[in-house]
RNA sequence: GCCCCCAUCGUCCAGCGGCCUAGGACGCUGCCCUUUCAAGGCGGUAACACGGGUUCGAAUCCCGUUGGGGGUGCCA
């Protein structure tokens, strides 16, 4: 039994597409669970398209999402083996020279008037000799059906009939994709060919190709479910967020982008979704994966992320964020880094929760302010507070000593007919939020003065 | 138009003829914990698109309908 071998063949776009993420994902698991050889292979036939930075963004991509590769290609250094090729078919009939123009097709296709779009063959037999202009089409069979069995959706078949005489070599002199892609899964004894349904049709051509080639077998084929939008739509770059710099920069963890990719389309029977990707390549099958597209739900990513950045190290998400947060916002979250963590759904988040402690208070909502300024207790809790903060020596200003303060009011004020509360109204006073960090240890970190001082504004503010 | 594919909670996944009065996760939500939020614990909400078969028995198999999607380039 021989290796299997899989690869992963992104045109190079510039960044790397999250379908195709989840493609080159799943070819990955797939080839490290069997101990298969993984290969990367740039599709840059159409050459104006193929430039270091482009290539380098897939690379970035798929290096941040920890799938590694074992062997690189890239197709614009193997056009003589594609041309060979295509000129091997020529000369056995397989292919000819085709001088329609794309306006002649259409042309013929209108008049025809029946509603047919592709190419008629209607160079098939005129011997036109290469030129200007001219291209290498290939000659489909008119008959019989061109198939696989497909690893997720079982036999897949195509009509030769249905077929049309597709380009396999551009006036340019440079070979179509199809070509490339049927030879160097051949040459480089591919044996598992994973990738989008979006590519179902062009299957057959490249099965074509392949026999025209040579070969009398075919490689495993497994096309996976799209990842659509809230319409059911496939991702596109115009609508959607599709490229995976775009999530790294928006502050998700690899680990969590990885793990949430997998569930879209596979799921382990146990149920557990989140886990080490070591086990996940234990458990991944291939054949296992769903038919049916899948929606790609942020809200359920960010879920994952936020249960990663839980799972981080104090030190290491300090060093996560700092591209994200302001030195001022980092020095403030330090002392309180175990509860930002918890709380942070994604890097980029990390800041916010330490606004108050760097910057003014935020602007209260209307209701909130009524609904916890308005009780009958908060001056009588707010005078109380700064009377006892004022009262407190410098080397007493610490967090014991504010959770001691704040929680002595409310219990002092407490009678048997009501339960004071004294946290909501301090915080209020001090965030201008009912939600967020314990207060004690960022109160130290804000100081004295600004503490009072805020205590001191909102007590004005409920006589205003 | 033609070709191909798909169809379980709002969403993702489990289920591969009886264990299903359909399970887990996200979301939403109730309670507990907590003088905030988050986390955690315990609940709740909500689905087999429809119609025919096959079978003692169907979410699971077959056919059709409906609904969605993909493709239909001298892009990949």
């Amino acid at each position: 039994m021989t290796t299997p071998r899989l690869r992963f063949s992104p045109a190079p776009t510039g960044y790397l597409h999250v379908g195709s993420a989840r493609s080159a994902l799943f070819n990955w698991l797939y080839a490290r669970r069997v101990g298969g050889t993984f290969v990367l292979r740039i599709e840059d036939t159409d050459v104006d398209r193929s430039t270091p930075e482009l290539i380098g963004a897939i690379h970035d991509s798929l290096g941040w999402l920890g799938i590694d590769w074992d062997e690189e290609y890239r197709q614009s250094d193997r056009f003589d083996a594609y041309r060979a090729a295509a000129a091997d078919m020529l000369e056995r009939g397989l292919a000819y020279h085709c001088d329609c123009s794309q306006d002649d097709v259409k042309a013929r296709n209108d008049a025809r008037g029946d509603g047919s779009s592709g190419y008629d063959g209607h160079c098939r037999e005129r011997g036109v000799q290469p030129g200007d202009g001219v291209v290498v089409r290939f000659r489909t069979p008119d008959e019989g059906v061109t198939g696989w069995d497909d690893l997720i959706r079982g036999r897949v078949e195509f009509d030769n009939a249905v077929l049309e005489d597709f380009v396999i070599v551009r006036s340019t002199g440079v070979p179509m994709f199809h070509v490339a892609n049927a030879w160097d899964d051949l040459d480089m004894g591919i044996t598992h060919v994973v990738r989008g349904e979006d590519l179902v049709n062009t299957t057959p051509r490249v099965l074509l190709l392949r026999q025209a080639m040579g070969a009398t077998d075919q490689p495993m084929y497994a096309h996976l479910p799209l990842i659509v939008n809230e319409q059911r739509k496939k991702l596109s770059k115009r609508r959607d967020d599709v490229s995976v710099g775009d999530y790294r920069e928006r502050g998700f963890l690899p680990e969590a982008m990885r793990n949430y990719l997998v569930t879209l389309g596979w799921g382990d029977p146990d149920g557990q979704e989140i886990r080490p990707i070591d086990e996940i390549i234990e458990r991944f099958d291939l054949a296992a994966i769903n038919k049916a597209p899948a929606f790609f739900d942020v809200a359920k990513l960010e879920s994952f992320n936020a249960e990663y950045i839980r799972a981080l190290d104090d030190d290491v998400f300090l060093e996560l964020i700092r591209p994200y947060v302001s030195a001022e916002a980092h020095a403030a979250i330090v002392p309180v880094v175990a509860d930002v963590k918890d709380r942070c759904k994604r890097l980029d988040g990390a800041a916010e929760f330490v606004d108050w402690v760097v910057g003014p208070p935020a602007e209260p909502v209307e209701k909130d302010w009524k609904k916890h300024m308005g009780r009958a207790e908060v001056p009588e809790v707010l005078d109380a507070v700064v009377a006892d903060l004022e009262a407190l020596d410098d080397d007493a200003w610490t967090a014991e000593q504010m959770e001691a303060v704040v929680m002595g009011v409310g219990a002092r004020l407490s009678t048997e007919d009501r339960t004071v509360r004294s946290q909501m109204p301090v915080r209020l006073a001090l965030t201008g939020q009912r939600s967020g960090l314990p207060l004690w240890t960022p109160m130290v970190v804000l100081g004295r003065d600004a503490v009072l001082d805020r205590l001191r504004d909102a007590r004005a503010r409920l006589d205003a």
